[in-house]
DNA sequence: GGTGCCGGTTACTTCAACGGTACCGACCTC
DNA sequence: GAGGTCGGTACCGTTGAAGTAACCGGCACC
């Protein structure tokens, strides 16, 4: 009972249906959360998604779309003309994401130079 | 000039120091999130954050402590005592991940079912 | 009929995070 | 000196995302 501690933590401090257990989409694919970016203004091509991914294989964006197509984030839209065209886009869904993305993103504006700063004072100290 | 198009997306269009691009500590560390709301009431020991963390063996929240610690969202306190007591606890800046963590978790609480659902239907329709 | 574009697919490799087991050093108690 | 507690470290294996490279079918253009 010292005023130093707070509260022990129980082992079922996180319910199994606990959100933070899962988060999905945002956690583990690296490319997901540019691409949801680049579809924030409207719906994009495959091969015009390639250009401001700058770096990312056919491969990979095809797996992260699938990926972000089977959470149900981002649609995929095939019109059989030619060339053949493929369009993607956000879901409802996905459009939800840009608000926890967006409160994300200003923390990394607003602190990342702290972060970096850290492991550099990190590298020195115990190096 | 179609009206269905956006504008083209430009290949800087990711600037090199976009936060986005680094997403750090969040990404990548599976226990990080976790950990972080084991501390959000104060200092924790090693042994009292394997309690709640059910299932982590020793190495791993050694090494998820040690990353956080080298990002400084994490401060760790040893104190010569015996048994020895190790403190771990959230810095200012590991306090401010906080909000964002929320907006992320609030995110998930609301559409986890949407998105759980959605990747049902992907295995039903597309199996 | 050869070339190129579009939207992929396939096979192989690399790499970091995670997981499991064993063990360690200091100090204590029995 | 046997055994326990605390906070780890060392070694090794697995997994899944990412990278590399080659190829493909359909259609258009030359």
């Amino acid at each position: 009972m010292t005023q130093t501690s707070p509260a022990p933590l129980a082992a079922d401090f996180f319910p199994a249906d606990c959100p933070v257990q899962t988060v999905p989409v945002l956690g583990s694919r690296k490319w997901a959360w540019k691409i949801i970016r680049c579809l924030e203004e409207g719906p994009r091509r495959f091969s015009e998604l390639r250009v401001p991914l700058a770096g990312i294989t056919a491969k990979v964006l095809v797996e992260s779309l699938r990926s972000m197509e089977q959470d149900g984030v981002v649609a995929r839209t095939e019109y059989a003309e030619n060339p053949p065209r493929v369009e993607y886009a956000l879901t409802p869904l996905g459009r939800t994401l840009l608000g926890p993305m967006d409160a994300v993103c200003a923390w990394s504006r607003e602190h990342l130079d702290s972060l970096l700063a850290a492991r550099l004072e990190y590298e020195r100290d115990d190096r």
